[in-house]
DNA sequence: AAAAGGTGCAACCGCGACCTG
DNA sequence: TCAGGTCGCGGTTGCACCTTT
């Protein structure tokens, strides 16, 4: 009895001593100086011997995720987000294999982008960030974009028979070779309305973007959405459509273009 | 100026797969 | 073959910071 109760003790000792939490500075520089003489692997053994009162499991997660010299610090690349949201439509949330395309980049952080990010416009707009009419969302809506704001060139492409490298090349065989406004390189393109500034979502009646006859309640979305004058070609057509207007932005002329990474509410903002 | 609410991200947790003796 | 240890992945949480009221 006695003994258990030692034994117990003894292991909440153990736990006790163990730290939690964010790492402190010291903590790191021993990690890291601890990894350069000894290098990576058997992180319970690296933890116990290194002297840090941390897990295995925590410390490998630190090295790997923040400290490890060849992990990127700051904001994705255009290209990069552009490859997320393809990868991710190949193979979902299997973060760790999409990190492996994405050098310097860890799962975790790409992981956050998508739940921050990408998931948060899923929410404003209503529809669920696994369905189909998300993915063509993204598809036909935000890759252009991000092609636009320096998307990878065909030729460096790792998913030769994606759909952003077909709207790629679209871009580009209208543009002969330079980048143009979306409204002109739209201009033949089935995906865009007639109208410059919209864009025609496939529609699939599981969402939640009915109400009174509309696709888009405009009191809960800043979204402006379905345009009634469409709604004949919106109930004649098979493959129905919704509409999102386009941002009133310059997108090749305004400040934005010099940035190396927008945020995504830039890519949805939407008109009142 | 301060409180409340929202957001982003580092870190933790649980679990299954793999390794090793 | 099997059991215990370790690793890696995906989901979740906690908290610092930012924004809004």
């Amino acid at each position: 009895m006695r003994a258990s109760k030692n034994m117990a003790s003894s292991c909440n000792e153990k736990l006790d001593e163990l730290r939690r939490g964010p790492w402190t500075l010291d903590e790191d520089n021993l990690l890291i100086h601890y990894i350069t003489c000894h290098g990576e692997g058997r992180w319970n053994s690296l933890a116990k011997s290194s002297g840090l009162k941390r897990t295995g499991k925590s410390c490998r997660l630190r090295w790997l995720n923040y400290l490890k010299p060849d992990v990127k610090h700051g904001n994705l690349t255009p290209q990069e987000q552009l490859l997320i949201l393809e990868l991710h439509s190949k193979w979902g949330n299997r973060w760790s294999k999409i990190a492996q395309n994405l050098p310097g980049r860890t799962d975790n952080e790409i992981k956050n982008y998508w739940r921050t990010k990408v998931q948060k416009q899923a929410r404003h707009l209503k529809i669920d960030s696994n369905s189909k009419i998300f993915v063509e969302a993204l598809r036909h809506f935000l890759v252009p974009r991000l092609l636009e704001k320096g998307g990878p060139s065909p030729s460096s492409s790792s998913t030769s028979t994606s759909t952003m490298e077909a709207i790629q090349n679209n871009l580009n065989s209208q543009s002969q070779d330079k980048q143009i406004p979306m409204e002109k390189a739209s201009s033949n393109s089935n995906i865009y309305s007639s109208n410059p500034k919209s864009i025609m979502f496939p529609y699939t009646p599981e969402t939640s973007l009915q109400s009174n006859g509309y696709i888009v309640d405009y009191n809960n979305f800043d979204v402006v959405s379905f345009n009634p004058l469409n709604a004949q070609e919106f109930h004649s057509n098979d493959a129905s459509t919704f509409e999102f207007e386009m941002a009133e932005v310059d997108w090749m002329n305004n400040d934005l273009a010099d940035d190396t990474f927008w945020n995504m509410d830039e890519l949805w903002q939407f008109k009142k």
